[in-house]
DNA sequence: CCCATATCCTTGACTGCTCAAGTTCCACGC
DNA sequence: GCGTGGAACTTGAGCAGTCAAGGATATGGG
């Protein structure tokens, strides 16, 4: 049974992002004790101006739900990487905020994220060329194609 | 704080496999009940000859461990579409299998998850070649840069 | 033959997410 | 001012996977 182009391509990202993501996770709770899940949320803190979100909004880069962020968010508050800010104009909303103590271990995580990728694509000596095509069909995927 | 493509297109594939993973999750999941995951297995066992497998050998093709398989099987031995078939030579081993209501299921979902891939490559139009040079990018990732 | 070691598989405890329900607060029409 | 609807967030229950430990069977060396 022969699949077709698009549904090979489509489990093959699956598969590759399975192991992908098992080397990130791997070197970052070795080294610095967090999952990538967590890493990513702290990433996107830092990228956001103030180093804060509102929680909702956090939950819409992450591709997640409201809960899934609050459950994630929560250990990080524990050990101080980020704080909750309420709103002052709106009682409802609640900033997630990067402490100064998740700036640097951030900017720790951060090299041996780039270590790792940097890894991931010189095993078979990438070129970069194709590193910024596989960027920009990737982008066309998630840009349009899924929502 | 400026990411390195590498990293950036590392964290592009983990949020482009999410929102993907969700669009199989809710089309076979709405029409058959099933998880991308099980598809994904029912898929693979089919592919093997004989559409058998040690238990073994389908945790190292999905990328899960032997538990991820016990786990995953269950259900689908439940339902009546996989079976565990013990093996003649080696105590040790079972083999799942499908059967033969499996095949039929597996022929509609496969129906599903067709259409979803195609749909998600026809909203921007993509270009065949580009399919084809996504495949290959990403099987150069999976292929040599992860294990 | 028997013991040591290794392989295959399952199970218990845990993590990280989901969905559904509930709480609190805002904004709007009257 | 006051209900009504909706948005932001949390919480309980559940699902899908992990790891670590354990049971059963195979294999190879004395």
């Amino acid at each position: 049974m022969a699949l077709s182009e698009a549904l090979d391509v489509s489990l093959r990202l699956v598969r590759a992002q399975l192991a992908l993501a098992k080397r990130f996770d791997n070197s970052l709770s070795g080294l610095h004790g967090v999952s990538l899940a967590d890493f990513t949320m702290l990433l996107r803190l830092s990228q956001a101006p103030g180093g804060r979100m509102r929680r909702v909004d956090l939950a819409e880069t992450l591709g997640l739900t409201a809960s899934g962020v609050t459950r994630g968010l929560a250990p990080l508050e524990r050990i101080g990487l980020v704080t909750r800010e309420a709103d002052a104009r709106d009682g409802r909303v609640a900033h997630a905020a990067l402490t100064e103590t998740g700036r640097e271990r951030l900017a720790d995580m951060l090299a041996t994220a780039e270590r790792v990728a940097a890894d991931l694509f010189a095993e078979p000596a990438w070129r970069n060329e194709d590193i910024g095509r596989l960027s920009a069909l990737l982008t066309q995927l998630g840009g349009a194609g899924l929502r």
